[in-house]
DNA sequence: CATTGTATATTTGTATACATACACTTGTAT
DNA sequence: ATACAAGTGTATGTATACAAATATACAATG
């Protein structure tokens, strides 16, 4: 564990802005082909343009928009192909991940993910997909952790952003949950035995599954 | 081919500014642990700190460097670990870029593949290794592109920066440098007769490779 | 002599003012 | 009526001024 902050300043405004943005997009308030006007979301948010221009700078080189050169930045639409192809690359990292992951989990690790589990058993049993969602980025986000690898990580959570749409209405069919739930599971199991090829097996599995459970675009 | 400029607005300022850093930073110009200062630069080239800091946002988000609260930029150090660690990814994803390739290459991109590849071999006769670094870079973001994955392309053009030391002190090897052509000259074939397998294959032999010959760190 | 507190200097974080480029509209001429 | 051009408005690109935070040096106190 490194002793100071990484990099992630989440006191900053710019922070703020950018999560508020990400979040925007993720959860349909900003739409495909939305423009993002730094004055206006400066003004709604109450800071200058700085921290504005910050946060789409970041949201830019995570490919959540696009700039057009003194036109503007949009929101991306992500293409049933890039979908696809995200899917195919996450499946390749996330599979890498869980197998470094078995082999270098802490014991603190090992804890966390285990909670994560059990309380992904709790709401499941209730239903709760708002918690489902935040508990299934919480346990891929401490596999990146216990990966040991900032680069996989730093890969995946950018790509999550992409994905979070993707994933929200897979959760949405009840089915799907409780099935996501053994995978879960598994994965866990095997991160806790420190078998790595059995981790990126059941990873594997776990994200081509849920990438074909999408429902149609 | 999109009508538009894309993202990268090559003629602005902050462009011209994240140049200069991210190939002093591959150059070895600015070293592990060099604090970044965003007025000294900005004065060194004669522009205001706002594209400079624009400039250094972008080489946080490539990780080249990491930016510490209130404190500032420092290049970030790639451990040995790291290098592992990028080589194993770049492995899965090349790998991947290339079997994409062989699948959805056009007449133009193989072409501009081919000629790319006699480069190679005029330049590896005449030992320039300079020329070869180039050309090396041009071989694998044709593949990228010919991937049609934005994703992909993204994630291995970022990715790229971190290992543009090492693939330098790798070619610089002559035996190296003619097995290299070999390998560069078997994946071409391989994208050209759309043989996606094969094409995956030598593209993660030739990584693979690459990445083993490394000189100690 | 060591340790802690304070002041200062340096650097980032943020706001704002100005410049520039592009798009859209309006007016005029054919 | 339509096409083209010029002007205007809007948004980004850049510069600069100011605020906040932190490290460092120095002094005071135990």
């Amino acid at each position: 564990m490194n002793g100071y902050y990484e990099n992630k300043d989440y006191g900053s405004l710019s922070e703020k802005v950018y999560r508020f943005l990400r979040d925007g997009i993720a959860e349909g308030r900003y739409q495909t082909g939305d423009f993002l006007v730094e004055m206006k979301i400066a003004e709604e948010l109450g800071v200058s343009r700085t921290p504005v221009r910050e946060a789409l700078k970041q949201l830019e080189l995570e490919e959540l928009v696009s700039s057009h050169p003194n036109r503007g930045v949009v929101v991306k639409g992500l293409s049933t192909e890039d979908l696809q192809d995200v899917s195919t690359i996450r499946h390749l990292l996330e599979g890498q991940a869980a197998y470094w992951a078995a082999e270098r989990v802490t014991e603190e690790q090992l804890k966390a993910l285990k909670e994560t589990v059990e309380l992904m058993e709790f709401y499941t049993a209730k239903n709760d997909v708002a918690h489902l969602v935040t508990l299934d980025t919480r346990f891929h986000e401490l596999i990146y952790e216990a990966s040991g690898s900032r680069t996989i990580r730093h890969i995946l959570a950018s790509l999550h952003q992409n994905i979070r749409k993707a994933r929200q209405s897979s959760l949405t069919m009840p089915a799907r949950a409780s099935n996501s739930l053994a995978e879960h599971l598994s994965i866990y199991q095997a991160i806790e035995r420190h078998d790595a090829p059995a981790a990126k097996e059941h990873m594997e599995a776990h994200v081509a599954i849920a990438a074909g459970s999408r429902p149609s675009e």
